[in-house]
DNA sequence: GCGGTCACGAAATCAACGTTACAGAAGTTT
DNA sequence: AAACTTCTGTAACGTTGATTTCGTGACCGC
């Protein structure tokens, strides 16, 4: 069975690049500790990854796709606020769970092209949010902000873990951080549950939601510069 | 003048590393890079800075002191709320004018210790946001929630103009997803002006001025259990 | 059973890195 | 003026990095 020896290899050293890149406090990692770690030669490691670059995305990729596994596992309950409230609550925990691939995808300017994906989830999920009425400001706005508070929380925690190793007992002030921001930023960019807010909210709750709708659905019969204005409109609207 | 030589070489090596580090986007600078760059022998470098670790350590103090300076320098404006929207706007506007010592700083898990003076100054401000009775969540919690929300926002912003750099006019789009963050975190963790809030606010207020200032003046008639019992009741008072 | 492809190891190659002897120049002190 | 300290350049040293060259054993279709 060749291929599965070759899997056995290749994922062995995947497994290994991933503890040495964790066990490594943010200084760079040698193909060749891989490779002594590993227990292969590095020919081998060449042969399966081409190059330093190309082994250290596909480690990212590997380290990554238990996350983005777990977001694509993610069922609606219904509503969509508390989506995003879940989903707030995945990326903090494999946050704090994978703290070197997580620094390494958010804590640098260069964000992995990875991400992309997972940004396209949460665009997903404050998508829906902004076509059930529950948005007060445009989507693209809401899923910056939250995404921005998001990454900020979950750096914190891991810079408080890293600085106390061992402290259990602070897990509780961890997620009082993590909660509260999140519910800070989700009530200044949702409205409560049903039409029970002023006019005004729910004007603007309504200009959001028709918005996604459109960017969704595009109007047939609108020339793309009128549409164009509407969205601008509406997002005006929304920022009452 | 041996004193006024020296200055200047050990400033220009400064300097030179300074913007290498800005211009290599993440990956590492050589100290051979920044000799020659900066037209000094490499004894030079050693004889001033001592190591790679010292020059690096004196380059990031370095690119610090101008944001320390302007928070230092930052005098109230009469409302501790206001004073934090300012501690907040010059933090995301050094991150923005300075990404690379930024993403220094704030992007690994080792927050270096220069940062440490940034942190008490925040507490400073929000310390006095306590004492007006303006807060209602304790004061370590406010901070710890400014602090990860405006890293985050920083560190998205910087992420954006990495993406797609010379583009002036989403200038604005920047300015609102820091100005929204800012205000919904603000509002999650003050309270709006006067005691003209119903009366479960002002009493959590009231807690957490009085916490506050108990901190910076222990009670000398409470024994230290007492008044740590004294402090829980009143961040249970805080919290509602 | 045999040529060919695939997976892998031992050892080597080449460049880059941090760091250091050594020496010379310039100012300061005596 | 001589000795001394400080600052700096030339040229190396030793190490470590990524990557390659060559060779060998194993498996697979024919």
């Amino acid at each position: 069975m060749t291929a599965q020896k070759d899997l056995d290899t290749r994922d062995r050293i995947l497994r290994t690049a991933a503890r040495l890149l964790a066990e490594a406090d943010g200084e760079p990692v040698s193909t060749r500790a891989v490779c002594t770690a590993a227990g292969v030669g590095a020919p081998t490691l060449y042969h399966h990854f081409g190059d330093k670059r190309g082994l250290f995305d596909a480690v990212a990729a590997y380290g990554f796709e238990t996350y983005l596994a777990s977001k694509r596992a993610q069922r609606s309950t219904g509503d969509p606020v508390d989506d995003l409230r879940r989903g707030w609550d995945l990326h903090v925990e494999y946050g704090r769970t994978n703290p070197a691939f997580y620094t390494l995808m958010y804590g640098t300017p260069r964000t992995p092209p990875i991400a992309a994906e997972a940004h396209r989830i949460l665009l997903g999920l404050v998508g829906a949010a902004a076509r059930a009425g529950r948005l007060r400001v445009p989507a693209g706005t809401a899923a910056r902000m939250i995404h921005a508070a998001g990454v900020g929380v979950t750096l914190a925690l891991i810079a408080d873990e890293a600085g106390e190793p061992g402290k259990e007992a602070d897990g509780a002030a961890d997620n009082e951080l993590s909660e509260r921001t999140r519910e800070a930023v989700l009530a200044a960019v949702t409205v409560p549950r049903e039409g029970e807010g002023d006019a005004r909210s729910t004007s603007a709750a309504r200009a959001v939601a028709l918005r996604a709708a459109l960017a969704a659905d595009p109007p047939k019969r609108l020339s793309a510069p009128e549409a164009a204005l509407l969205g601008e409109w509406l997002d005006r609207i929304a920022d009452g």
